[in-house]
Order: C-alpha cells, then sequence, then structure tokens
DNA sequence: CAAATTATGGACCATATGGTACATATGCGA
DNA sequence: TCGCATATGTACCATATGGTCCATAATTTG
C-alpha cells in the first residue's frame, strides 16, 4: 500500500489520530470543530482531509481506536488481576481517578448520549464498540464464577452488560458533579448485586 | 407584574415552552437551533428573545421545567403504588416503553453527558435536578424498608443515588441500540442489588 | 383620542462552520 | 535530471449560527 512514493508526510499520523480521539473525548462529536482539531492534530486541513477524509471519518477512527485501547487495557487488567472479582472492583473504583476535575466519561458512551441512532455509521460503531467492552467484562464475570465469587448459575452476559450499564452511569454522576463519597456508595451497591 | 398592559402575546408560553423542551430533549442543548425552536415554538425570534431572552435562558428553564414534570410523576406514582417496590420495579421497567424506536434519555442525564461542568449555570440546574430526582427515589426505597422490602439497616440516601445512577445506565443503553430483552436483563439484576 | 407599553416582523451582522479547488512543494524511481 | 506521486498552504465558498436593531402593530390607561 503505502510503498512512500511521492512526498512525505510531515506530521505523525498516529500522534495525530490519538490527539483527535482526546479532543474529541473531552468535546463530543458536533462540538468538536475542525479548527480544535487542525490546532491538536499539528496539520493542516488539507492534509487532514487527504489523510483521513473528513470529520465524520476521523472521528469513527477515534473510536474504533478508543475501543481498541480500552478493550486492551481491560483484557490486560483481568490478565494482572489477582481475581475476577477484584478487577470488577478495581474497575468500577477506577472512575474516582479522575472524578475531582472535570471527568469527560467514556467516549462511546458519550456518543450513544449525544447521537442516539441518528447517524447511523457511528451508531454502529458505538454499538460494536460496546459489545467488545461486554465480552471482557462476561470473561471476568465469568472467571468470577470458576473463582467461586459469582453464582455459576448467573447469566455472564447479562451481568457483563450490567456493568456496562453501571459504569455508564456512574461515570455520568461523576460528569454531573457526584463527590467521591456518593460515588463510593454507588459502587458497594452496584457490587452487591453481583453476590446476590 | 404582568397587569396585560401591552400588546398581548400571540403565542401560548406554556406551549411554546413545552415545544422548546421537546426540541431540546431530542437534539441536545447545542445541537439545537434558533431555527429549531422557532419553528416548534410557534413564534418570532424577535418574540423569543423578549419572551425568553435567548437560547441559555431558555434551555434553562426547559430544564427546570423537564424537572418539575419528571418529579411531580414520580411522586404521583409513588402514591398511586401499591408499594414501594413496586414503584422502583416499574420506574426501571419504564425504560422499556420507548426502547423500541428513538430513545431520548432524559434531559437532565443527557446534558449532565453533553455539557458536564462546562457552563457552570447549567451544570448547577443539572446537579439540583438530580438532587430532587433522588429524594423522591429516596422517599420510595424509605417506604419500601417500612413495608419491608429492603433491609432498613441500608443507607436510603446510597440506594435512592444508585437507582437515579443506573436508570442513567439503562437509558444510555437503550440509545446505544440495545434491545429490550438485554435491558430487562440489566434490570433485573439492578433490582436484585435491592434486596442483597 | 392620545400616550404609554408591550409584541412582532424583518432586515442586518459578525463570526463560525465543514468542505473544496488549485497551485506549489517534496520526495522516489527511472 | 526529470517526471511521477503524494503532501501541504492558501484562498475561497455556501451556509448556518446566535444575536441585535428598529420600525411597526396591538393593546390598555388616562
Amino acid at each position: 500500500m503505502n510503498t512512500s512514493i511521492g512526498r512525505p508526510l510531515e506530521f505523525d499520523p498516529n500522534a495525530a489520530l490519538e490527539a483527535a480521539m482526546h479532543q474529541f473525548w473531552s468535546k463530543g462529536y458536533k462540538h468538536t470543530t475542525m479548527h480544535d482539531l487542525l490546532g491538536v492534530m499539528n496539520l493542516s486541513k488539507s492534509s487532514l482531509y487527504q489523510a483521513f477524509g473528513g470529520k465524520q471519518q476521523l472521528f469513527r477512527r477515534c473510536i474504533g481506536r478508543y475501543a481498541d485501547q480500552f478493550a486492551a487495557q481491560l483484557r490486560q487488567g483481568l490478565t494482572d488481576a489477582p481475581s475476577g472479582r477484584r478487577f470488577i472492583e478495581d474497575f468500577l473504583h477506577s472512575v474516582l481517578k479522575d472524578a475531582g476535575g472535570a471527568p469527560r466519561g467514556c467516549l462511546v458512551m458519550n456518543t450513544a448520549s449525544e447521537i442516539g441512532q441518528g447517524e447511523p455509521e457511528i451508531a454502529e460503531d458505538v454499538a460494536h464498540s460496546i459489545e467488545r467492552f461486554r465480552a471482557v467484562l462476561q470473561a471476568a464475570v465469568e472467571r468470577a464464577q470458576r473463582e467461586g465469587d459469582i453464582a455459576p448459575e448467573r447469566d455472564a452476559r447479562i451481568l457483563a452488560s450490567y456493568l456496562v450499564s453501571s459504569m455508564s452511569g456512574l461515570k455520568t454522576q461523576a460528569k454531573a458533579g457526584a463527590d467521591a463519597r456518593t460515588l463510593k456508595g454507588i459502587i458497594s451497591v452496584i457490587l452487591g448485586a453481583l453476590s446476590a
């Protein structure tokens, strides 16, 4: 494909994509302007259109990148965790990390909230990303079941969806300004549902 | 105040506000344009500025109106319900109602997701609205505790926050396209946490 | 009826928006 | 060295945006 014919890129595509992703993450899809993107990606408008095709295509790649990174991080966390249950606990408690400043939530869930079912391609990306997160969480639940921390007869698929949903709600509460004490309380109730 | 001197209004302020609220609910704050609002509120731009002062002020009144209506609906539901527990169940199951078409979520939570802590006045309105919802849900939890459906030693305040958070997550899942079966599964897990 | 008071219609505005066109620059291979 | 292929900078564009201004219309009060 890219046989390095012609003039070479003057920007780092990977870094540019990463920067764009963070911009979209902070401001949302429509609220992020081309101007914002150019400023943060370190390239000119021509180059952006040449390399990424436009705002929506760029955004879709950012969602994909986000999902890749987040899913990989989850898998790694699960691998490293002493138990499935501990992983799930840490996963939820990670919300407290950035709760103080200006929490950005999750790019995927933010997009679900912003676009819903408008813009079908994006809705598709969102659904697919959620499914990826869910799959990792299901693996965590199944591990916890094998380890005796979650009753084996419970539906791991549903519990994983529950965790996705709970995380989403939690991050929204953080964005709305909930204090750490409240968030911790909510988390303990969420976790309680797994032992019910 | 309004001693009816001067030319009378040609539009119904109440109906206009209601229409604006639904518009913001469907499209979000920034995505809703003046053009959208004028089309749906049945007044001219001059009148909108005269009567409501501009987009942000109008939006804040819409949030207030939404919170009034939703809180009143919750209180009524709780009053009419055969038990606190049943009310909470119905409250969560209400998400399934509009899950088929194009769910709009909750205007307040959508706004939390869209604006976060930017625009402090709006963030303030959001926080205040959430607190109102939480208060009603806390009353429901306390009733369920008196009725023996939730253990009395549990923190009703936290459980109420948990329900707000869970509802928010659930609505986001619906917006993301989750099917009814999945949503029902999540709801049953959410409810399970109350009995834990 | 006239004055006071409020509402409305429509023109106008500065700026922002996402996107395109095209000339020019920069590298690789023959 | 020359041409090909790709990248970049600049100018440009149509439209949308939230908002203001002001002349005019429709009431009530004196």
